[in-house]
DNA sequence: TATTGTTATACTCTATAACTATA
DNA sequence: TATAGTTATAGAGTATAACAATA
């Protein structure tokens, strides 16, 4: 088989199997926390400012009904509130507890160390461009922040 | 929030996120010939010679129960034959056709087109890097073939 | 009428466990 | 007893559609 005529060679294939891998290893260091990866753009979505729930819906890419199962489930961790809008009494706003805070550093600091665990093999260099890379292809294909 | 508490930022969740939006973009062009993303690896490893259904699991790293559903979608498109072995009438042998050699040129085609649009924004010299640096992320954390 | 949030439902992907037929 | 393949089932993850409350 020529080279050329491989798909597990692509990079699209690759990044694949990769991605599964790496969701994978951060899922195992967050459990024990009651987390899991798509939790924490949310989190740190509302770090910056509280949300209502389909503005997080939009911001990271998933459907209304998939956030609120994500904010049903931080809600039984302590980590945020919902409060209902004054102004406009359909929507709510989600405010992240000061449990919720430190959920959020917990989960950046288990991200690093996957991310040492993941590029142990690389130079600082090859780490670096890297991060460039991927930040390239996720801007120019729209990919959104979390989940 | 400093750049350190930042999870969304990591290698981790991004290629989490970008594996995915990959997957989604090969299985797009898969889909017309009915085709997914996971038939890829089989089609490939039994290229180069039959295989017994257990040596398929183990090569793409997917448990057993899997294969056979793999394997029952791609007898239906006529791209393999289950041949029971006479040797050992427990095994069965997996051959691809020559439909199944057509399907997995026509994958390989489909494959390096998704490259092209992911990588599209990139030099030749970068997307080069990309290929060495992920692979050598996916053999140092023992990544199997492929699904 | 349109929008916010919710529920019900379904489909994909994957894994475990129990089963069969052979060895 | 152990192995190859199969079936049944269950659990994440995601999406669509219908609904209640509010605008």
């Amino acid at each position: 088989m020529k080279a050329e005529d491989s798909v597990t060679g692509t990079v699209a294939f690759q990044l694949g199997k990769l991605g599964q891998m790496a969701t994978g290893r951060f899922a195992d260091r967050l459990a024990p926390y009651g987390l899991r990866p798509r939790h924490c753009a949310v989190l740190e979505l509302l770090a910056a400012r509280a949300k209502a729930q389909l503005e997080l819906a939009r911001a990271i890419g998933v459907t209304p009904s998939v956030v609120v199962d994500m904010l049903d489930e931080l809600e039984k961790l302590d980590a945020l509130r919902r409060v209902r809008d004054t102004a406009d009494r359909r929507r709510q706003l989600i405010e992240l507890t000061a449990e919720g805070q430190k959920l959020r550093r917990t989960a950046a600091r288990l991200a690093r160390e996957t991310d040492e665990e993941l590029l142990g093999s690389l130079t600082a260099e090859e780490a670096t461009a890297l991060r460039r890379v991927l930040g390239r292809i996720a801007s120019v294909s729209g990919v959104p922040a979390g989940g």
